[in-house]
DNA sequence: GTAGTCACG
DNA sequence: ACGTACGTGACTACA
């Protein structure tokens, strides 16, 4: 089906000219509001309809037909403001230079020359819209023709959209019936005259009911003998008159035919508008192109040849200085081969010669070639890859580019930075087992040879956006190390006695049958406690307890749930404590005792591209949420061990993200009670209630504890009430308090928020960045959450930021001084060392002085460190 | 694959 | 009037 899209040119222009600020300028003096008006609005329009043709049509200075008939007609050319009028002949250049047809012509207005191109192109069978800022074209509206009026409020453009149908029920009348109304009442901009007396609601009242102005005429002894009726007996012929005046001409001559209206994509998007719109000065419409890039590939095309070769070859093809894409493909610790990439031409090598891959890459490194990698951190263990060595790793980037992506692979990346539309691995290769390569299957040489032409083609693009986007020393300084770090972590593993973990699932097992027991006898009946929904049938149906919150399928059954029907059945406390005990056997006994390696030690994976605000993450398993909070689960750590000749050191930051928060927002008060306080929640309790510090107990403690918490999620009274089980007034009167004492926080974190709306993002300490979609959402509940994460993601980041510089600093440290000593873990605020037992003074120094002098803010940083003969006793 | 739950900072 | 604390990962049940 073929799409039509007029435009009415000076009508948009007008629109842009008035709802743009009048001073935006370019260096030849030229304004271009009008021009970036009606460019946002005409790309904002071709994404949506994505029409096949496309015609302009303007205003000509001349009078026209009207103006012959009626010589006050004023129509729209009249009035047009210099800086308007030197923005004209600019948007016909660029149409121009789109391949964009424009029409005018003298004697007629553009809303005839629309007029008629929609009845032919309706005629042809089209779907037409027409895009203007003037409703006098809902005349125009049939079932096929659709009229767009773009409407601004509160800077966002809207755009309203009627078919006759639409037109029919906001209007009340029809399309044609419009014209008629127009005849009674007139139109004050183009001065056509009315009939005195009579405004849009006396018009669509009459035409409703006698449909034409000659019927209404005929009818007039129908109507009451008033001053209405008299007017319109008076002006029967200015009616009449006005009515032709107002109607849309359908059968203007024209001179651009519905046949070359035709428009490419490739026209639109292409180089030349590009510098056109660089020379304007007019950047901003470049996003478009960006858009664009999905179906049309801007710069560079993709040329990616592809062919199997020798290592020796790929040497002979790089020459120094330059920037190659390496792929390499394992089978799990095997190598399988290579795929290399050289402007674009990828050799593929099947080889398990991890020496002879080596030695090339050696000879790169001397030869000051940048090797770039798909992702780095699995490449340097076999590769033997140091920190020194030019590598970049395209995942990273990319990551810290944009956060919130969770994946990086090879053709969103292409899409992205590039505009190639590329088939995605999976589609190429489809499910695969994991590792299950093989270089005798074409789509799988695609992919690698993808993955290789990738890493060589971002490289430079991707150095260019960390460079516009402030982020190249973050990278450099901060991520890059970061990964080795984390590749050490990942290597070394954290060792685990066996035997203790299997007593300590037996300890749950013979616990868990008891309660399962219980349960059954409290229920009377036997059923899967694990199943909330059968759980909630047994404890709200059956039993009828008082059901409290609800989920999207029924009752919750969750902790909070069942701590408020404690004291109301047996049945409430023992499924607490199943559910503990369940939990540590399934998560932790079965799941850590799976993932132990042949070698003792549990080797999780540490992400360094997953988390939307800098952390890192850990997985399979998760060592980042080893049970603390109950003696119970705490016990587990116990199975948790330094190799023989080792003990663990085990140090974390008091308080990082409130001091982060102080620092930042330069908050005087929080500063200095930082400075002198050894309590914080005390302190801020001592402030916030007006008690001396001396005369707070656990209670107030406890309170201002989870004040000093919400602030740091980005408050709100229901979570702090919710919290501490209070009401929402009270939870209010608390913040109030806090912000109060703390006006240097209030003022930050409100400037977050503001920064988040103006910008889309906020940034670390460290200029990482978060960008905050949802702030823009129309979601009232989706937006709050934006502004929570506004305040929220550069404490947490910066404190992630902070830790990963003191790991770094660590680890250098460790390494230059050729200790045995090696850091395994990080928890967040938390690095644990497993520390040869003749370098525990040592090691004890180093994380001291690294951690502390990690970053310099206004506020010190402390660490509370301990060392023990398993992960409990460092705690 | 999603929902509910719960472990951690 | 919205229905609510930030960031993760793993397990079980169930469609």
């Amino acid at each position: 089906m073929k799409k039509l899209l007029l435009i009415d040119g000076n009508s948009i222009m007008n629109r842009g000219f008035y709802a743009l600020p009048p001073d935006l300028t370019n260096k030849d003096g030229l304004h271009t509001n009008a021009l970036l008006g009606f460019l946002n609005i005409f790309f904002r329009i071709y994404e949506e309809e994505h029409p096949t043709n496309i015609c302009v049509a303007f205003d000509v200075h001349s009078p026209t037909f009207r103006h012959e008939l009626f010589k006050d007609y004023k129509g729209t050319r009249h009035g047009m403001p210099e800086e308007l009028k030197e923005q004209m002949p600019v948007i016909k250049e660029l149409l121009h230079t789109m391949k964009i047809p424009t029409m005018e012509l003298a004697g007629y207005e553009a809303d005839d020359l629309l007029g008629t191109m929609s009845r032919k192109g309706e005629e042809a069978g089209m779907e037409v819209t027409i895009l203007s800022g003037d409703r006098d074209l809902l005349q125009l509206a049939t079932e096929n023709v659709m009229i767009r009026i773009p409407k601004t409020r509160a800077g966002k453009t809207t755009v309203e959209d009627y078919h006759a149908a639409e037109v029919q029920s906001v209007y009340g009348v029809t399309p044609v019936e419009f014209i008629e109304m127009k005849g009674l009442m007139g139109d004050t901009s183009d001065n056509i005259p009315g009939v005195p007396g009579i405004g849009p609601k006396t018009a669509e009242k009459l035409i409703r009911t006698y449909h034409t102005v000659e019927a209404v005429l005929e009818h007039l002894e129908d109507l009451p003998k008033n001053k209405m009726r008299a007017a319109l007996e008076e002006n029967r012929e200015l009616a009449v008159f006005s009515r032709d005046l107002s109607r849309i001409l359908l059968t203007a001559p024209l001179t651009v035919e519905v046949s070359d209206t035709t428009v490419l994509r490739s026209d639109i998007f292409s180089d030349a508008v590009r510098e056109r719109f660089l020379d304007l000065e007019m950047k901003s419409l470049l996003k478009h192109f960006m858009d664009d890039s999905l179906d049309q590939p801007k710069g560079p095309r993709f040329e990616m040849e592809v062919r199997d070769g020798k290592l020796s070859e790929v040497k002979a093809f790089t020459s120094p200085g330059s920037v190659v894409g390496f792929y390499p493909v394992f089978a799990g610790n095997t190598l399988l081969g290579t795929a290399f990439s050289i402007g674009g031409n990828v050799i593929l090598t099947e080889t398990d010669a991890v020496a002879s891959v080596y030695e090339l890459l050696s000879w790169m490194r001397t030869n000051d070639v940048t090797i770039s990698v798909p992702s780095l951190k699995p490449l340097i263990r076999p590769f033997h890859i140091t920190e020194e060595e030019k590598w970049f790793n395209i995942e990273v980037a990319a990551y810290l580019l944009d956060p919130l992506a969770g994946e990086y692979p090879y053709h969103t990346l292409l899409q992205k930075y590039m505009g190639f539309e590329v088939k995605s691995e999976k589609d190429l290769v489809g499910k695969q087992e994991r590792n299950v390569f093989s270089f005798a299957v074409p789509e799988m040489r695609e992919s690698f040879a993808m993955w290789a032409y990738t890493a060589e083609l971002l490289c430079p693009v991707l150095m260019e956006q960390l460079e516009k986007a402030d982020m190249m020393t973050l990278y450099r300084t901060m991520e890059h190390p970061a990964t080795f770090v984390l590749q050490d972590m990942e290597q070394y593993g954290i060792r685990v006695d066996r035997d203790a973990l299997q007593k300590y699932g037996i300890r749950l097992d013979s616990r868990i049958d008891v309660l399962t027991k219980e349960i059954y006898e409290d229920a009377g009946e036997e059923f899967n406690i694990n199943s909330p929904k059968q759980l909630g049938q047994i404890l709200f149906e059956k039993l009828n307890l008082p059901s409290g919150k609800k989920t999207k399928s029924g009752y919750s059954t969750n902790v909070d749930v069942l701590i408020k029907l404690q004291n109301v059945h047996p049945i409430a406390k023992r499924i607490l404590e199943f559910r503990q005990l369940t939990k540590l056997r399934s998560t932790y006994v079965d799941g850590l005792m799976a993932a132990i390696a042949p070698d003792g030690r549990i080797h999780s994976r540490f992400h360094q591209t997953v988390t939307a605000t800098g952390r890192i993450s850990s997985a399979e398993p998760n060592l980042q949420n080893i049970p603390m909070r109950t003696e119970l689960g705490r016990e587990l750590r116990k199975v948790f061990i330094p190799e023989d000749g080792f003990v663990f050191v085990d140090a974390d930051y008091s308080q990082i993200e409130l001091r982060v928060m102080a620092a930042m927002s330069g908050d005087e008060n929080l500063i200095e009670a930082f400075r002198k306080a050894q309590d914080i929640h005390a302190a801020t309790a001592s402030k916030v209630f007006h008690v001396p510090l001396d005369q707070v107990d656990s209670g107030l403690r406890r309170k201002a504890k989870a004040v000093n918490f919400g602030i740091i999620y980005g408050i709100s009274s229901f979570g702090l009430g919710q919290d501490l089980d209070i009401s929402r007034q009270e939870a209010q009167e608390y913040i109030d308090q806090y912000f109060e004492t703390y006006r240097g926080v209030k003022s930050f974190l409100d400037l977050l928020v503001e920064t988040g709306k103006a910008s889309g993002a906020v940034r670390t300490l460290y200029k990482r960045i978060r960008p905050i979609p949802e702030l823009k959402s129309s979601n009232f509940m989706t937006r709050q959450f934006g502004e929570r994460v506004a305040m929220n993601s550069p404490i947490q980041g910066t404190a992630a930021d902070i830790i990963k510089l003191a790991m770094i600093a660590v680890r250098e440290e460790l390494l230059s001084r050729g200790m045995r000593s090696r850091l395994i873990l990080q928890i967040h605020d938390e690095l644990l060392i497993e520390a040869a037992k003749e370098e525990v003074e040592d090691v004890c120094r180093i994380l001291e002085d690294k951690m502390v002098h990690a970053a310099d803010l206004a506020v010190p940083l402390y660490i509370d460190m301990r060392t023990g003969a398993n992960l409990y006793d460092t705690k």
